[in-house]
DNA sequence: CACTTAAAAGGGACCGGTCCCATATCGCTA
DNA sequence: TAGCGATATGGGACCGGTCCCTTTTAAGTG
């Protein structure tokens, strides 16, 4: 009848007789039924959003502003968490529903790197999508804005060849930030400094940990490796944590932060600025990135011929007072 | 048709027929579609969640907590957020559009001390619901969860009068907390420790800061009350991060952490164990809260009419070094 | 004023289930 | 074997919209 017409905004409506439509149906509180709609048109205004593991401060702050944005353009969001890495199959009948729901477009994120996803990325392609890939140069079916963690170490290495150190080491878990070591070691050679194996200090906490047991990790690493002196004199981490960890140990050792070594943290998180001393890191663009996500779906919604689209946020390196001057 | 019954399993049917439908559902890869579903009976298998403001660490990670586990139980959860503190005719639209979309239950996050929230609970007594709370003693007619806040600040009231220590004091906001400081007060008063003016720091912050303003609040209020001596020799914060800022000021005034002065936090978010000294802390029991939310709204779902229960989460001192011994 | 043409309004099938009710099937007792 | 009740199955209306197509209305033209 007119009343759709009227509310759904598609087909020719006397002006007139709209607003009668709209007067009556306030006086009602008629609103559309969404179910319905969804079930005979095809836009249920439903939005799905999963991600492979939200325990992690880079996924769930970013989730909250995706939500905001989305919701904001009339959407209702809906959460998926596939917590356990191993449980591809999850992923998938998550899709599945999703898909079945109706769902008009989703936000997913996912490790490209792995070449095992190729059956979600399947799935994937029949919505309008938009993933968050931490890989480096795959080329997905779909829209995806890729989190450039590199430049980070990058500007970091450069920052501490510029401020005048001589030997520049960087550490973390080797599984995951091989290509951030690779990119930390290639800038030093790029200022031609030189790249020893003591160039990178390798962790070997697990995957999820406590705070306590990443401690510990730092510590018998650095202290088992570096029984003496520190052949080093600047610090990159992979993480905050990491950071504040080898700040302790040093301490204990009686070194000086920055003035005998620099230390920079990754990630941005927390009391970064409150601490002491103020610990230099890496910005991981949140807000960039959540926009970058939401131009895309939005987009592809518009238009869904479109050819792939890339957004690539560059994580951007914050000086502070411990990576030195 | 008799496949409905297969599915929705109510209504007899033969073991034969049953094994048929299912096998030839699944050759077809056929699966109900949920909008019809919720169309025409009225089990949606959704559930909607709404905060206040989830850009908080104990609103985020809560939510995914409570995701995680509802997701668990079969339910699509659709997360709405209403950060805009001001702005109640929001929560109020998206509790409508919950309802439109005959949503089976709700978790909402609640400031339930606010008395203008009465509007908003009369809508949501229409759905199942379950009310995370921070109010003391209200009575709402719905499913809650309290979060007992105080407990933190009775119990490491407790342990500073337990170790010795003679004038506690206690510091923070002074809007939000006003009920955690009498907590916190009373103790000290039935140990017979003397209550002064000088027992409450207050805090100026605004309810959204950064980092740096947070520190520089902290700083200002200590260095213009304390010009010389500090007349107390142990701190309770209502955060992790002022009892940061706090100990990086008594460093630069020379003061020692535990010896001098105990300090401890509120939250115990993170870092707390990796950095010097150790940050005793107040645990917020998430995992409890979210299981309790996730219990009761179930719990309503089976039974529809059961009276209006109530579940409080008391928060627990944790020890650390800097709380001293 | 008759005649074309476009815009506006309404009719009816359909989306894919659930639910109430009528009918079919079956075993059991009298 | 007719009669009965319980369980199994199928029919049809309905949930509340959208969409295609037909009919009505209004405006524009020679």
């Amino acid at each position: 009848m007119t009343v759709s017409r009227v509310f759904s905004g598609r087909g020719p409506v006397s002006d007139e007789l709209r607003k009668k439509v709209i007067l009556i149906s306030r006086e009602h509180e008629y609103t559309p039924n969404p179910l319905a709609r969804g079930l005979a048109g095809q836009r249920t205004q439903n939005l799905g959003l999963i991600w492979w593991h939200m325990h992690d401060m880079l996924a769930s702050e970013l989730m909250i502003k995706i939500v905001n944005h989305l919701q904001g353009f009339g959407f209702v969001v809906n959460v998926a968490d596939c917590s356990c890495w191993a449980e591809k199959a999850r992923y998938t009948r998550i899709l599945e529903d999703f898909d079945r729901r109706r769902f008009e477009g989703v936000v997913a994120q996912l490790d490209l790197e792995n070449p095992g996803e190729s059956s979600i990325l399947d799935r994937l392609r029949r919505f309008p999508a938009a993933v968050i890939a931490t890989a480096y140069g795959i080329d997905a079916p779909c829209d995806q804005v890729i989190l450039e963690r590199r430049t980070g170490f990058i500007e970091a290495a450069e920052y501490f060849v510029a401020s005048g150190r001589k030997t520049p080491v960087v550490m973390g878990r080797h599984e995951i930030n091989q290509p951030k070591f690779d990119a930390f070691c290639r800038t030093l050679q790029n200022h031609n400094v030189p790249v020893k194996d003591a160039t990178i200090i390798e962790l070997d906490y697990p995957p999820l940990y406590t705070d306590e047991e990443l401690r510990t990790c730092v510590w018998r690493n650095l202290t088992r490796r570096f029984p003496q002196k520190i052949p080093f004199d600047a610090l990159m981490c992979t993480s905050d944590q990491e950071a504040w960890c080898a700040i302790a140990w040093f301490h204990s050792r009686g070194l000086r932060v920055p003035q005998e070594v620099a230390v920079v943290g990754f990630g941005d998180y927390m009391y970064n600025s409150i601490l002491t001393p103020p610990l230099a890191s890496v910005d991981r663009r949140l807000e960039q990135t959540a926009c970058a996500i939401d131009t895309l779906l939005m987009n592809r919604l518009k238009q869904p011929d479109l050819p792939p689209q890339k957004h690539v946020v560059n994580m951007k390196f914050i000086w502070r007072e411990s990576a030195g001057s």
